[in-house]
DNA sequence: GAACGCAGTTGAACATGTTCAGGCAGAACC
DNA sequence: GGTTCTGCCTGAACATGTTCAACTGCGTTC
């Protein structure tokens, strides 16, 4: 569950039975910045070694004071190099992103293989992403950072095609139909309801990257807390007296939240 | 209710009547970066005269198109004196959004002066936050950025003492104080809701960063949706069905929001 | 097999944020 | 009046992200 740059291979489909199904196999198409279809397996290695060596050295000494000249010394290439497979430092940032987002869902899936209960399978997801993410919480700052950026490729609220975003938001496409909650539940609701736990996640991470306390206790319980309440709301939505809230929510998030993160919105 | 940078006097007293309680006199004791205690009259105004030209230039390029080097040029003097005054770049913007924070807290409390129903007070808040904010949104992406890293004095999040926060959360507690609604509802609700509200304005916020509709339309479209709904919300939970759920997001609040944002919660 | 093309690679040059040793002027002190 | 102190200011030097013209080696073409 840790020791994330140690793993090797770039692609995804390094974890265990991560293949979610709207995870884009490997660099996909010519994203800005990372490298458009590698070419040769040696091209591969070189990236995958860059990468690493960042990830290593950003743990290290963190982001700002880890130099793209260290990188490249340490990996034993040229600067230039370096900028061939990642074209600015922020870039790193995405592929150790994209890296994570991967091994959290196949971490997660297998993790809540055995429950059902919707509340426990939502909690066990972001447990899995706090276990994850875990290593790297000091310079998580950085990408979180970087994430706010609209201006940026990286941010995964502005960028709709953005492949970590899909994976994660499929990742809670499971949580929920794999539960004993999602028959009783409304089509529209289901379809919704993703997107929205995606966004309980971001709320997290929100939360963790600004989380001080030991081993990140603090978020661990806000998680504990959060989600048996936000699966009694999801669950009281079906009783009569809620309707009219809960409508006015179902029109806002179908009206402004999917939108904007690139989906159109249901009619 | 814009032109600010043309606005004189780093103070937040510059605009008319917006000597919110909570809102410390100019630079307070010491913030690292600003330079504290200006302590000559011609000091002060090469400060103001550095900030202003700097968000010209923001506004006429943007923030990484304008160089340290630039602003010092274009203001008459040298690129040291600048950081005499602010010791990072960041901090530019930092005066930069302090001073966006009373303006707007003047001009919300301006038009809202004669309104008493809640939904509309808080629509005019977030309306003139919009009004206030708009001729900024070329280069907000980056104070968005800033305010997002955790290691930064500046984000308002992390940084318990954050003047700008204080002086908007205050500002809500108008909002509320001065509605019909505030009344109606028990004291601890009372107290805990301008939080709440300022986060509310920090999702507005967020989504503005992300808007590239025309004139923000699309935003404020959500704000002209989201708080007649807040305002229901807040409504309904006067009533027995939803004690529960109100009594969770209590104690959630109480728990886990405020005290990260410096506050102690109320015993 | 010679010419060519192109992914991969190099390192020096460049741009820009930041630092620093010092200079200048007016106030305070003797 | 001289000395010293201190706030304000200077610009060259430094650190680091980024670019780019050129080079290498390997596969392809003729």
């Amino acid at each position: 569950m840790d020791d994330l740059a140690a793993t090797n291979g770039t692609d995804g489909t390094s974890g265990a039975g991560a293949e979610a199904p709207a995870a884009p196999a490997a660099d996909g198409p010519a994203l800005p910045g990372g490298r458009a279809q590698p070419k040769t397996d040696k091209s591969e290695q070189t990236r995958a070694l860059i990468l690493e060596t960042a990830m290593r050295l950003f743990q290290e000494r963190g982001y700002e004071k880890t130099t793209m000249r260290a990188i490249a010394t340490e990996a034993g290439v040229s600067v230039g190099n370096a900028y061939y497979y990642f074209s600015a430092k922020e870039f790193l940032i995405q592929g150790f992103y994209d890296r994570m987002t991967y091994d959290h869902a196949a971490d997660a899936r297998n993790r809540m293989a055995h429950t059902r209960d919707f509340a426990e399978r939502l909690e066990i997801a972001l447990t899995s992403w706090l276990d994850t993410a875990a290593p790297y919480h000091e310079f998580a700052a950085q990408f979180f950072r970087t994430a706010a950026d609209p201006s940026s490729s990286l941010s995964p609220f502005s960028n709709e095609s953005h492949p970590a975003r899909a994976t994660a938001v499929e990742l809670f496409r499971d949580v929920l139909q794999g539960s004993e909650l999602a028959p009783k539940l409304d089509a529209e609701l289901v379809e919704l309801l993703p997107d929205v736990l995606w966004l309980h996640l971001m709320v997290v991470v929100l939360y963790w990257v600004f989380d001080r306390t030991e081993d990140t206790e603090r978020t661990r319980e806000f998680v504990r807390r959060s989600t048996p309440m936000a699966a009694r709301v999801i669950n009281l939505s079906r009783y009569r007296v809620f309707r009219p809230i809960v409508r006015d929510a179902k029109g806002l998030i179908q009206d402004f939240i999917l939108p904007t993160i690139g989906k159109t919105a249901v009619k």
